[in-house]
DNA sequence: ACAAAGTGTTAGGTTAACCTTACAATAATT
DNA sequence: AATTATTGTAAGGTTAACCTAACACTTTGT
């Protein structure tokens, strides 16, 4: 059963792994517990469970890789995180650090359709500029 | 410490209770967890922290009520689900059953500043009916 | 008024994701 | 190479939200 989808905590993990690889940032244990503030003791546990799904290769005291299965995993999520991420702060003028944590909570929670329909109504609003620009516009009063 | 903010289970009770309030229909127990899908145990226990936190009035056998400080949450909650339901109806064109669905879970997760800014951006479109519209237009492959 | 149906609660369990404490193993510094 | 620092893991605990099974209480239908 190792095709069970991901919980968000996991998602978190394998994400936190992918933009250490981008990177090219040797990432270790207690590196990614000190990244998601979360204890070693913890991570220890987490990346049990990943490396159970084939999603990571990692030997204690060695830096953590994605495997095959993992990179696309986190490639998923990533583009995710970024499509929503995007789509809040140009679209809805909501400012990166709240864009960012907005985006990688709702990262867990939405369907491929929603997301998809996101996505195209980003690109739509970027054939139109006028369209965020506008709204921007009307929100800061007149 | 009945202040702190309500988990989203409870968040989705109080919802529930709030809409059988609306429909004025006398709700029980039993009849809230077919609602929720969830074992009638399990609705003791919640009920009993709504009850503790002075957010509902309940005795066994009886209907489900809330008090105002219940309604108001509840108000709260409702509101914030109708504003994420019509934004993703509206103006992404999500169809109302996922709308619906993505709007329940969001629900819990968003913060007020970005709420504001979902409400804003659906009042604007509102004003300018063509956005949506040529959105719709161009998914549809014009 | 009594049996059947429906409702509520208790007790005890499960699961997932965290935690701390304590110790073991490795790496780095001098 | 020895000390210090860092890293990893095991054991045991906590919490929240669920569950089932069993039983008790209340309501309803005849």
């Amino acid at each position: 059963m190792e095709t069970k989808s991901l919980s968000s905590g996991l998602e978190d993990y394998i994400e936190a792994i992918y933009i250490a690889d981008i990177n090219k940032t040797q990432l270790k244990g207690a590196e990614l517990a000190r990244n998601l503030n979360i204890s070693r003791a913890s991570v220890s546990e987490a990346l049990a469970k990943l490396v159970s799904r084939d999603l990571i290769q990692y030997e204690s005291y060695g830096a953590i890789k994605l495997t095959p299965k993992g990179k696309s995993e986190a490639v998923r999520v990533y583009h995710k995180h970024n499509i929503l991420k995007e789509f809040f702060e140009k679209i809805l003028s909501i400012n990166p650090e709240e864009a960012e944590e907005i985006g990688c909570k709702i990262e867990h929670i939405v369907s491929k359709r929603v997301l998809e329909k996101i996505r195209q109504y980003t690109l739509y609003c970027e054939r139109h500029p006028e369209i965020a620009e506008n709204f921007h516009r009307e929100l800061s009063g007149n």
